[in-house]
DNA sequence: AAAGCGGGGCA
DNA sequence: TGCCCAGCTTT
């Protein structure tokens, strides 16, 4: 079999597969771009189950371009929450409002337009391009590169920009005329459902006869990847504070810097350990007084005085660079120091809230559950 | 080219 | 419990 056909086989069985066994997802009941948009910066590094409830959340509180554009920032945070990756709510909400004012609300419909658009990278471009308007434009995410790399056996590392262009040229190729929002999300969902990370279904599926890695034995070595660094450990200490007097039953949260790290999101106030206190990190309720001091001294940089008084739970949470192993102790104002409760101003990016006031603020998931777990302790006594 | 940026699923 | 997944922006 010759190259040409091989393709054209790939393409066509491909299509067919598709038109028979494509999930009913709920950004795929509509060809409003909008909502094609919001469906593939939502599944950006995230899967499809997770996504689902937020995009129904999100299009029924944001039916339209314009009702996105007008909205607070916090409001758009805040229906993000858990999502990750917040800056690409930052970023939709953004390119939402240049949409709405340079494009009187019409989502652009040309590679040039579209691209220039913040938070819409090669893939995203493709897949909007390709899935709202037909545009035969390739849309190559990590599903994509992983069904080509075993159909075609290439073994370029998937990690290098230079091989997602090479896939890129091989997935236009691909489109057979007039079907390319289909065949890309056909490609997509072939890598999804059956030709996955870890063991694939080769039985099921609908090219596995001219696929060059099951040929070759090669499946479950394909694609080539580089690793990715482990992420580097930090040792935290968070303070849960307790208000008293008109605050009591609240806690003191705090927001994030604009800039970074879960930008602009709240939290518990807390700090780094330095690995130098490595022989006194506490493991347990054996807290160790020192690192009290630490956080005491923390937060008085930040006008908060705070009395440590016990130790509460310990957590851990893994971002994609960084690893938090988070010690959280339970904490009251100290009397006579800035802010007390008696009508002093906290520093504007700090908040008092209970269960029902933590609604109006988006929080990391980490420091979500830390603060469910606080308040279930307390409605239990 | 490399690093920063979340969170969840699976064997 | 350890390993895997990977798009866009910034540096």
């Amino acid at each position: 079999m010759d190259k040409t056909h091989k393709q054209q086989y790939f393409s066509t069985e491909l299509l067919s597969w598709y038109l028979r066994h494509r999930r009913d997802l709920p950004w795929r009941r509509s060809k409003n771009p909008y909502y094609i948009w919001i469906s593939e910066v939502m599944l950006q590094q995230t899967r499809v189950d997770t996504v689902i409830p937020y995009f129904h959340r999100f299009v029924e509180r944001f039916p339209t371009v314009q009702a996105l554009a007008e909205a607070p920032e916090e409001d758009v945070l805040k229906l993000w929450e858990g999502l990750g990756y917040y800056s690409r709510a930052r970023n939709l909400q953004g390119a939402v409002r240049e949409v709405h004012e340079r494009y009187e609300g019409t989502v652009p419909n040309t590679k040039a337009e579209i691209s220039s658009l913040r938070g819409v990278g090669p893939y995203t471009a493709g897949a909007i391009l390709s899935i709202a308007y037909n545009k035969p434009e390739p849309a190559v995410d990590g599903n994509v590169m992983r069904v080509l790399s075993r159909y075609f056996l290439i073994e370029e590392d998937i990690m290098k920009p230079k091989t997602r262009i090479l896939m890129e040229k091989l997935a236009q190729k691909l489109i057979p005329e007039g079907t390319a929002g289909d065949f890309n999300q056909a490609l997509m969902e072939l890598g999804a459902m059956v030709c996955k990370p870890r063991s694939p279904i080769c039985l099921t599926c609908p090219v596995m006869e001219h696929c060059a890695a099951r040929e070759a034995g090669m499946e479950e070595e394909l694609p080539i990847k580089k690793k990715a660094k482990p992420p580097r450990p930090e040792w935290r200490m968070a303070a849960l504070i307790a208000g008293s007097g008109d605050h009591a039953g609240k806690v003191l949260i705090r927001q994030r810097p604009q800039e970074g790290l879960l930008a602009r999101m709240w939290e518990l106030p807390h700090t780094e350990v330095p690995f130098s206190y490595k022989e006194a990190q506490p493991s347990s309720a054996e807290a160790v007084p020192v690192l009290f001091d630490l956080l005491v001294e923390q937060l008085a940089e930040e006008t908060i005085g705070v009395v440590p008084e016990r130790w509460f739970m310990h957590a851990e949470h893994t971002f994609s660079h960084i690893h938090w192993d988070m010690q959280i102790v339970l904490c009251s104002m100290e009397p006579g120091v800035l802010p007390t409760d008696a009508g002093m101003l906290l520093p504007t990016h700090y908040q008092w809230v209970d269960s029902k006031a933590m609604e109006a603020y988006a929080f990391p998931n980490v420091f979500l559950k830390i603060l469910n777990q606080y308040f279930a302790s307390c409605s239990k006594k």
